[in-house]
RNA sequence: GGCCAGGUAGCUCAGUUGGUAGAGCAGCGGACUGAAAAUCCGCGUGUCGGCGGUUCGAUUCCGUCCCUGGCCA
């Protein structure tokens, strides 16, 4: 399925024409997406809008990799550093705000280009979503905690009666097809078809996969987050943010916290933050190979040497330049 | 040099009272609609250390050699 087809609905209501076009780097991690950005930043009036789950906590620096102050100072960025670590982030509310970010760069007369690798929150900008229906906020909390105590496999069973649709995928999408039909009456699955959003912008995708070395740049990626402090950070982050905070929730942090609460050796904290980055950077391939309509994507490996005029020709191909 | 314990999947190991073997981790593939750096699903042929012997048949028993660790000289 296209996360960019817009569907029925929104056909009738908005031709594909007035769609604005945005531009999307993305891809698995530590693929260059805020060099190119910066390289794109030299040709043409951009400001970045980072669609990255981790970056947008306040505190988590270094282990997310957020792009530098140095980075940052002639190139302006929204969406990071922009929720408390106790704060639960969602794919609609960073597609909210993502649209408000998106309207004011081009209300300032300078382009948007969307940088980040969290898929989900690409497709919520740029593909459907629904409209949720209100839920009770504390008959939402009731059922979250007695969810909490069952297992996988029940979850699963239940909602093989609940909505049987959903019943193959995580637990997480378990947990959230229990909640929706619970407490709308209504199964999820019936609701992403009859409340489905119109897009609100087209997504042109700039896919950057540096291929086989990737794995070693993992490795080295992880070396210097270490080396420039990345204990330290966790330490004073342990200080001050309880240890059920949502933004401790990114490949590495938990790692990093057992290392310093003395349950893990350094080497092995090392290797594990290594794995798991590595895994993640397996799903994001997973993610952006199959889940982008390919007609709106380009690959490219950012390490081949003509990167950077590929880089170019697909940025003048989108502004009207040079077709 | 002697004794003991081991040598089985990339790693750590289980197992076969003789009928050529299976877990965890890693790896690979996949899913994904308000937690997504999350949460899940699928995929296991490897001279069972080498060479001989016994046997219809040996990874399994016997002999021998090699390697690793420990103890004793």
């Amino acid at each position: 399925p296209s996360c960019s087809s817009p569907g029925p609905r929104s056909s009738a209501a908005l031709g594909d024409s007035e769609l604005r076009v945005v531009p999307v780097l993305c891809g698995p991690t530590a693929a260059g997406k805020t060099r190119a950005a910066l390289r794109l930043s030299r040709v043409a009036p951009i400001e970045v809008i980072s669609a990255d789950s981790r970056q947008l906590y306040r505190g988590f620096d270094i282990g997310t990799a957020k792009p530098t102050a140095a980075e940052r100072a002639g190139l302006p960025h929204h969406g990071i550093d922009v929720l408390e670590p106790t704060e639960r982030a969602s794919a609609a509310w960073w597609a909210e705000h993502a649209d408000r970010w998106i309207r004011d760069v081009f209300a300032r007369g300078r382009l948007p280009v969307v940088v980040g690798g969290t898929g989900l929150y690409l497709r919520a900008l740029f593909g459907v979503m629904f409209a949720e229906p209100p839920m009770d906020a504390d008959r939402r909390r009731a059922l979250e905690a007695d969810l909490a105590a069952l297992d996988t496999n029940e979850l699963r069973r239940r909602v093989q009666q609940l909505d049987p649709a959903r019943a193959h995928l995580g637990r997480t999408q378990l947990l959230r097809a229990i909640e929706v039909s619970t407490l709308t009456g209504r199964r999820l699955s019936d609701l992403h078809r009859e409340l489905a959003t119109v897009p609100r912008w087209r997504a042109r995708y700039l896919v950057l996969d540096p291929g086989p070395s990737l794995a070693g740049d993992i490795v080295a990626r992880t070396r210097a987050m270490f080396a420039a402090g990345w204990r330290d950070e966790v330490r004073q982050l342990m200080a001050v943010v309880p240890p059920t905070a949502p933004a401790w929730n990114a490949s590495g942090y938990r790692l990093v916290r057992g290392l310093e609460q003395g349950m893990l050796s350094p080497e092995a904290a090392m290797e594990r933050v290594i794995i798991e980055t590595r895994q993640y950077a397996k799903r994001q391939r997973t993610w952006f190979r199959h889940q982008l309509a390919d007609e709106d994507a380009t690959r490219l490996d950012p390490g081949q040497p003509d990167a950077d005029a590929h880089l170019l020709a697909w940025w003048n191909a989108g502004s009207g330049t040079a077709p």
